[in-house]
DNA sequence: CGTCCGCTTGACTCAGATCAAACTTGGTGG
DNA sequence: CCACCAAGTTTGATCTGAGTCAAGCGGACG
């Protein structure tokens, strides 16, 4: 389904931008006259703080689309920053628009990805709500299945919302379990 | 646009139920044959848990929709309860699709509407991965505008998750100031 | 008038944030 | 090949915000 997406997506004209680890993809209150799709790398939307603290609304990777929920408005509502060097696809919002309109099949599967970006932010919202790291854990592998390499745990302890230190913690718990 | 929507949704075909406090309108797993379109009354999507705590993933008020994730699934992904007396217009989800095909209008309408789910809960996410109560209010207040009538506070606990007593005490040490 | 529910406040406890210091590991450049 | 650096991991110590239990208050409503 996805895939079938980004077919179509690849089949409009664009251009390619390639971006530096770090370097901002979009503002928040940019107003939208691209959507993006991920070539190569890895993109995260985020929100900063006041106080400088900054939250990860979504982590992308390859094939998904920055930022879907912005085909239909007029600025971002969040930034969006480059994980790595990152390689992606510009598509002007207004073809996209034409297409959504006059491709019943894009509508379709662009609605029904929408829909699961609601599911997914919604189950997001659910594993924030539970109080203990050990729970939030378990319901974060029940989602995706695994446990992630060494190296990405730092990433799942941003995905569930607590500190690197509590999450290697309760590794640690289990794994001497 | 939502009322836009709400009008389309009203010249289909329906039929109406009637739910009392409490009851269930559809669980988790169930085959999706309906939408829902609340015509009074109030609902939550909720999630239970195996300890038996639940998580409200979403409020529904007059003239919204149950549950718009699932219009492209197979089955729910989550409980709906009336908290109030319920009355709810009784879509197909046959209609309901072949309108989203056939209405390019109502097609936007709807995608745009995702859209903003997608928005609302990745905002309730970020809210909730904010660490004080303090943080989590200023939060809410910051999206919705204003702290509601003094019967609701609990209901924002929720939305925010933190227990009642803390949102109370927070209440009063603003109060205090 | 009694019951329910939301609010209020106190006391206690604890999970996890934070600070800190050491150790792996992979990559880079000399 | 090795020195060095950056990032992630590991573990300890400390502190604090908020969850929980508990008891009391007040308004709404049958």
């Amino acid at each position: 389904m996805i895939m079938i997406m980004v077919e179509q997506l690849r089949s409009l004209p664009h251009a390619v931008r390639i971006l530096r680890k770090n370097q901002y993809l979009f503002h928040q209150g940019d107003v939208v006259t691209s959507m993006f799709l991920i070539e190569a790398g890895e993109a995260r939307l985020i929100r900063r703080h006041l106080d400088g603290r900054t939250v990860i609304l979504q982590r992308a990777l390859v094939g998904s689309v920055l930022a879907e929920a912005s085909l239909f408005s007029e600025s971002y509502h969040c930034d969006a920053v480059a994980n790595t060097r990152l390689t992606v696809r510009v598509i002007r919002r207004d073809q996209m628009k034409a297409m959504f309109e006059n491709d019943k099949a894009f509508a379709s599967v662009w609605a029904s990805h929408l829909s699961d970006e609601v599911r997914q932010a919604r189950l997001r919202a659910e594993i924030l709500s539970l109080k203990t790291v050990s729970e939030r854990l378990d319901a974060w592998i029940a989602d995706k299945g695994t446990m992630p390499a060494k190296g990405y745990w730092k990433t799942v302890a941003q995905d569930i919302g607590t500190s690197a230190e509590a999450l290697y913690r309760e590794i640690a718990a289990r794994r001497a379990r």
